[in-house]
DNA sequence: TTGACACTTCGTCAAATGGCGAAGTATCGT
DNA sequence: ACGATACTTCGCCATTTGACGAAGTGTCAA
């Protein structure tokens, strides 16, 4: 029940779950995320501790910088569940689509570059 | 998207978990679910209408009695799944094994001696 | 070693949430 | 008609949540 309610309480936030959305195809770089849903860092690091307390998604970090991605089959059924029902639910939503043409942009810019745009 | 934080924030609440297990395998009038539960009568009414209102159970006034039912297959895809992810998730944890257990005694009281037990 | 960078943690604030009892609504028994 | 019953709605309170900026941590470049 604990994790359930771990993973349900995470996603129960509209930006959580476009978080997860935007992982559907490729990790994402922290400061990435920060820009494509225009929050402050702070913000997004409590979102992705959020998750990633819940189990649905992972980190790495290299360097100086954070990769989030979502956990592939070695996670719980459960999670595992969680992500393909958001997917499935919202890959076709249009605000799944918003973000999908917003991130493209951003993946053509150079995250260096993203990083200082954020002063 | 809408819809679905209907949904997570409906399901972010383990009493609100709790009524949708106890709902598996049968309706329930309102008065039993507060009897399991053990929550003010005002309360679970307010549970009951979040879950109602994210599509996830339905409900019947038959008399002075309302009943509570989860939506068959008449349901969106997204909350049958919903209602199936955490059905499977928890079917066979503690939590659900108490509350089928107290359910149990609970349905062999006339639901008549019920509310007047909750005065 | 010093400053810049990428991110996290902490403190604060406004808003949302879950709990309750009191009052309201609709239905039933007498 | 009247009170009792079964539930809902409302107002209140304590707690949680999501947002931010400031300060802290760890890494890198000069």
């Amino acid at each position: 029940m604990r994790a359930l309610i771990q993973i349900t309480k995470a996603l129960a936030d509209p930006n959580r779950v476009r978080i997860l959305l935007a992982l559907r195809k490729k990790e994402l770089c922290v400061c990435q995320i920060v820009e494509l849903l225009r929050l402050a860092p702070s913000t997004i690091s409590r979102h992705l501790s959020i998750l990633n307390h819940a189990g649905l998604i992972l980190s790495r970090k290299t360097e100086r910088w954070v990769y989030c991605r979502l956990p592939g089959r070695g996670a719980p059924v459960v999670v595992r569940e969680a992500i393909d029902w958001v997917n499935k639910s919202l890959a076709q939503s249009a605000e799944a689509a918003w973000d999908r043409k917003r991130l493209q942009k951003i993946l053509k810019i150079d995250p260096v570059a993203i990083c200082k745009r954020q002063k």
